[in-house]
RNA sequence: GGGGAGAUACCGAAGCGGUCAAACGGGGCAGACUGUAAAUCUGUUGGCUUUCGCCUUCGGAGGUUCGAAUCCUCCUCUCCCCA
């Protein structure tokens, strides 16, 4: 194992905080595997870099030497959490969550060294409870101190509900700590509390409270919002190379920055020298941006693919050229003419006739580079041709 | 249990009997400028046809009216205050 200062070292990259960091020494210096809890949710389909913000976390303690534990929330996927926006969220089956548990897994892998991974279910301790169980953990914590967190806050604040089984969630990820004996949990900041509450049912159960680490949330494509796949800004984890490569040049220069640091092992030193090189012109802050496309791919895939995906990037968006998957349509034999709104709703390259109208009228329509101003236009003579759409969409029509 | 407020398009939020497919802001999309960056400007943003027009939409179900998102009744849900 490295040094305590090496480990603390590489735990730091990217926290917001460590509660406590001189805690977390102490439990190194025992020189045995830290056990480090992550809980996630088993409702999510594809992951996104979003989540990986703290796998890598997660993983970076795999290669430490330390024990990951990984806590899939079966119990409360299946109460379903009726505290979204608009609608309730559908409850789960067993069988569901089985299954979006080891799609989970699947995908995490990409990240997380799954042949040491120890995997649990809270759904093995949480159904065995009974009701004054329940109670008991209820009183161990409360609701002063749950209405302090944040979001709660502006919940209650705003006048938005607050479901009393939200706020049970806390204790029962406080109780996933106590049952899997944590030295550490990971999370977002927005899990700040939960993992504070795990702290204190650990203590309450005698147990050494685990160190807190919280990361940051990755804003995703918009710069805004955290990365989410309901505001679809993110870059899924299988997302094909060439979307990845897209998306990531699309983030904002600033952007990049935390990119870089919560998603590559770059070193720090390394990522200030590219921030100096752009401040004194030497170096093109796309460049810097195409080289973080081209370190996220690889971890997915590999350099050879990145290296592609960039190419087939600069041939469309730089020189002007045609991709190379365009999906294409064949026209129904008959026609005499393109009708673009048929055409286009019929690929679902546009979502309605409206859509298309509103396209065509402000030029985002064109044909083998030529702007298009009509609905309909006598069908060309060439046997194939190229409809584009905006700046990314384009469909190939053969006749 | 009592009293009050409210539910509007992707989100926030006006409208309070016809001129409402519904102001305004955000977001989205598109155009200009670019590096698919940021910032900025412009257009657009229910569906079908684009000329008129038609259809569906303002929590749900009924009703009053020539006519309702706007009035009435019931229902569902939320928030606030009091107990």
């Amino acid at each position: 194992m490295k040094s305590i200062d090496k480990q603390i070292n590489i735990i730091n990259r990217g926290v917001v905080q460590i509660c406590e960091e001189n805690e977390l020494r102490e439990k190194i210096k025992k020189n045995k595997p830290l056990r480090v809890k992550l809980g996630v949710d088993p409702t999510a389909g594809e992951l996104h870099l979003g989540f990986t913000v703290v796998l890598r976390k997660l993983r970076q303690f795999q290669d430490l030497g330390h024990q990951a534990v990984l806590i899939i929330g079966s119990y409360t996927a299946q109460v379903g959490d009726p505290s979204g926006r608009d609608k309730t969220r559908p409850q789960l089956s067993v069988d569901d969550v089985i299954a979006n548990a080891k799609f989970y897994l699947e995908q995490a892998g990409k990240v997380l060294n799954l042949d040491t991974l120890e995997v649990c279910y809270n759904g093995d301790w949480f159904k065995k409870m009974n009701f004054l169980d329940v109670i008991t953990m209820l009183s161990k914590s409360t609701v002063a101190r749950t209405l302090e967190r944040e979001d709660f806050s502006n919940r209650y604040s705003s006048g938005t509900p607050i479901y009393l089984h939200e706020f049970v969630y806390p204790l029962m990820q406080g109780y996933d700590s106590v049952m899997v004996k944590a030295d550490v949990e990971l999370g977002g900041t927005d899990q700040t509390f939960n993992l504070m509450v795990g702290r204190d049912l650990q203590r309450d159960a005698g147990q050494e409270p685990q160190v807190c680490i919280t990361m940051p949330l990755l804003e995703g494509l918009d710069g805004v919002r955290k990365m989410s796949k309901s505001y679809g800004n993110y870059v899924g984890i299988s997302d094909e190379p060439k979307d990845m490569f897209g998306k990531l040049m699309s983030i904002s220069d600033e952007l990049m920055w935390k990119y870089y640091e919560l998603l590559t092992e770059i070193p720090l030193s390394e990522i200030s020298k590219m921030k100096d090189g752009i401040t004194n012109e030497k170096i093109h802050p796309m460049d810097v941006k195409k080289n973080l496309a081209i370190n996220i791919i690889s971890q997915y895939y590999d350099e050879k693919i990145a290296i592609n995906a960039r190419a087939a990037f600069e041939k469309v968006f730089s020189k002007g050229n045609l991709p190379d998957d365009i999906p294409e349509f064949n026209l129904h034999t008959g026609e005499t003419e393109l009708n673009f709104i048929k055409i286009l709703t019929e690929t679902k390259m546009a979502p309605s006739g409206g859509e298309v109208r509103r396209l065509i009228k402000q030029g985002a329509v064109s044909i083998d580079g030529e702007k298009i101003s009509d609905l309909t236009i006598p069908l060309p003579g060439k046997n194939e041709f190229v409809i584009k759409i905006g700046k990314r969409r384009y469909l190939k029509i053969i006749k």
